[in-house]
DNA sequence: TTAGGGTTAG
């Protein structure tokens, strides 16, 4: 590599003694070989020590190079004071060079509104912008979500008789969509002669991003209508639209068009169309395609295993994810936040450990979703140590850092610590959400905080105007149940500002069963009988209930409300825990017979209960 | 040197 820093005449060696021309082409060729900018800056400030004297249309051309080739150069980030010191010394800069610049804004990571500065500049000039500045100087805005900045150019479109260019036009409609203001949108859209497919699709994606997804398909339909024919981008923003109105038949309709007009059907469309299946519930139709693409990506893998987690079905994303590693496709952070929530719902705490020492070998951050993933992997896998200390390690924690560390100490009984937290939660400027009040809640219910309990239910819409939800009242209703207040319960139902449901009246039901009442108990059941739409559901308050009558010697109660549900054909649904041996989970059901060891099994269990009861401390 | 730049996470 050449010593730039101490350059020597011959390492330049610019022809400083020849023909005006020769001279121009080397030190144009110089400057065009420069890697960087800051090797750029030391020829610019060689020539300049080196011939201080240089003719004025050559100086003109050194600074014209130098801003063309940093504006341009993808790897040369824009120096904007650098780039205007240029601009100042340039008699008479072109359009074009405006142009160059002001593009090269939109491709750095520097605030596209600088490009607005040289926009202006032109201005002050007397210049006028030419076609391709508005697209340029629209794109910047668009960027930035400057719509007051944006609709000042906007003005100087139709000023300078630009409302006919169908690439301005374009660009207006998406700078206007991507800031909001889809009635403007549609008033360039109505008020242009011409459109092309980019008009359509921009306007359509204006409508999706917005979240009127019916009046994007709308668009679509008018589209069609108008006889023009929509490419993959198109469609691929239309599935996702689709996957989020969940309509199972648009995206079936979607997917022929694809057939039917000849599209590829490339990762971006298969990828979409996977996504819309599994959200529209079709898991099946999701993996046949899945399994058919001749090309994944990550996106492709992340999208099954997210859609099957959505789906609840942990253990099939758990086997896609082992087959993605059987092909060597290195999982991103979406795909680990994706299986540390399967480890979460799945209860496999070593599967999980072995997600956290993957993420620390890479090098991956624990903060934002990992880290969240992470907590609520460990609290829901019951190590509420090991969630203790990610917690405690994540340096940026929000909403959801906290309310997953106040449910794990609230559903491992740390009702102190829960709302520890909770009160630490304003001090550093973290507003609590619904979720993180459902928390509290559970904490105060399960530890028996029932005056703290009441404070946090009042607070919520009194402090954070969060109106409580059903689920709200549930854990109120569990709050006063689980401390025996069940009249007062009972009342708190009655008095609620919604109208109370089965499940409401079920959680009452299961604290009259945990206090023996089988006055309230029976009034409450009437209710879950008459709340609940479908008998299939009321299989829990029917054995609640009649197991209440048993442990209070009311045999012929319980032996009629047996009766009733073999009557009604209502069947307890079995209850499903799950374990995890040598990185298998599985799953058990009551009265499950289907594992190769359930003898052993049942007569291990046997012996723990015995023990359990005689408060033996069992060693295995 | 032009316009829409598309798919996956609470």
């Amino acid at each position: 590599m050449e010593n730039i820093i101490t350059p020597s005449p011959s390492s330049y060696s610019i022809s400083l003694t020849h023909d005006t021309d020769s001279r121009n082409s080397s030190i144009i060729h110089k400057l065009e070989s420069c890697k960087s900018l800051k090797e750029l800056k030391q020829i610019h400030s060689y020539i300049i020590k080196t011939s201080p004297t240089l003719p004025h249309q050559t100086q003109q051309l050194v600074y014209t190079t130098i801003i063309s080739i940093s504006a341009r150069t993808s790897n040369h980030v824009p120096d904007i004071t650098y780039i205007h010191s240029l601009f100042n010394k340039l008699e008479n800069p072109t359009i074009d060079l405006y142009n160059i610049v002001i593009r090269s804004f939109n491709h750095s990571n520097q605030n596209p509104l600088f490009a607005l500065l040289f926009y202006s500049d032109l201005l002050v000039k007397g210049l006028i912008g030419d076609s391709f500045t508005y697209p340029y100087v629209l794109k910047s805005c668009t960027l930035s979500y400057a719509l007051r900045e944006g609709e000042q150019i906007h003005s100087h479109v139709i000023k300078n008789g630009f409302v006919l260019n169908l690439y301005v036009v374009n660009t207006l409609i998406s700078f206007y969509g991507a800031c909001g203001a889809m009635e403007n949108a549609q008033k360039v859209f109505d008020e242009s002669p011409e459109r092309d497919l980019v008009t359509w699709t921009t306007l359509i994606q204006g409508y999706v991003k917005r979240g009127c997804l019916e009046k994007g398909m709308q668009v679509f339909y008018e589209m069609c209508e108008a006889g023009v024919r929509a490419d993959e981008m198109t469609m691929v923003i239309l599935i996702s639209s689709c996957a989020k109105l969940r309509d199972i038949n648009l995206g079936i309709k979607l997917h022929k068009y694809i057939y039917d007009h000849d599209l590829n059907f490339d990762v971006y469309i298969c990828n979409a169309l996977v996504d819309m299946y599994l959200k529209c519930g079709n898991p099946t139709l999701a993996i046949k395609l899945f399994n058919k693409m001749p090309l994944k990506n990550i996106v492709s893998w992340n999208s099954i295993i997210l859609g099957l987690i959505q789906q609840g079905k942990f253990k099939i994303a758990m086997n896609v994810f082992k087959k993605m590693q059987s092909q060597k496709v290195k999982p991103d952070n979406i795909t680990l936040v994706g299986v540390l929530n399967c480890c979460a719902n799945l209860g496999t705490l070593k599967q999980g450990k072995w997600v956290h020492s993957y993420i620390n070998k890479n090098g991956i951050k624990t903060d934002g979703f990992i880290g969240n993933a992470l907590l609520d992997m460990y609290t829901k896998c019951g190590d509420i140590k090991k969630a203790t200390y990610v917690f405690n390690h994540m340096k940026h924690k929000d909403v959801y850092t906290y309310t997953n560390m106040i449910l794990g100490f609230a559903i491992h009984g740390e009702g102190q610590k829960a709302l520890k937290l909770f009160s630490e939660m304003p001090k550093i400027g973290i507003t609590p959400n619904d979720v993180t009040y459902l928390a509290v809640l559970m904490a105060c219910a399960h530890c028996g905080f029932v005056k703290e309990g009441f404070n946090h239910f009042v607070n919520m819409l009194k402090v954070h105007n969060i109106k409580p939800q059903k689920e709200h009242y549930g854990c109120m209703v569990d709050l006063l149940g689980r401390a025996g207040l069940l009249s007062e319960a009972e009342d708190f139902i009655r008095n609620m500002n919604i109208e109370p449901d089965g499940l409401i009246w079920g959680a009452l039901l299961a604290a009259c069963g945990t206090h023996k009442n089988v006055e309230i108990g029976k009034r409450v059941m009437e209710k879950v009988d008459k709340m609940m739409d479908k008998d299939k559901d009321k299989d829990g308050a029917f054995i609640l209930m009649s197991n209440l009558y048993s442990s209070e010697n009311r045999f012929r109660d319980a032996f009629k409300l047996r009766k009733i549900m073999k009557e009604r054909k209502i069947k307890k649904s079995p209850g499903c825990s799950s374990i995890e041996v040598d990185d298998v989970a599985y799953e058990f059901r009551k009265g499950d017979k289907s594992h190769q060891q359930t003898k052993e099994i049942y007569m291990l269990l046997d012996i723990m209960g015995k023990h359990l009861k005689n408060n033996d401390q069992i060693i295995i």
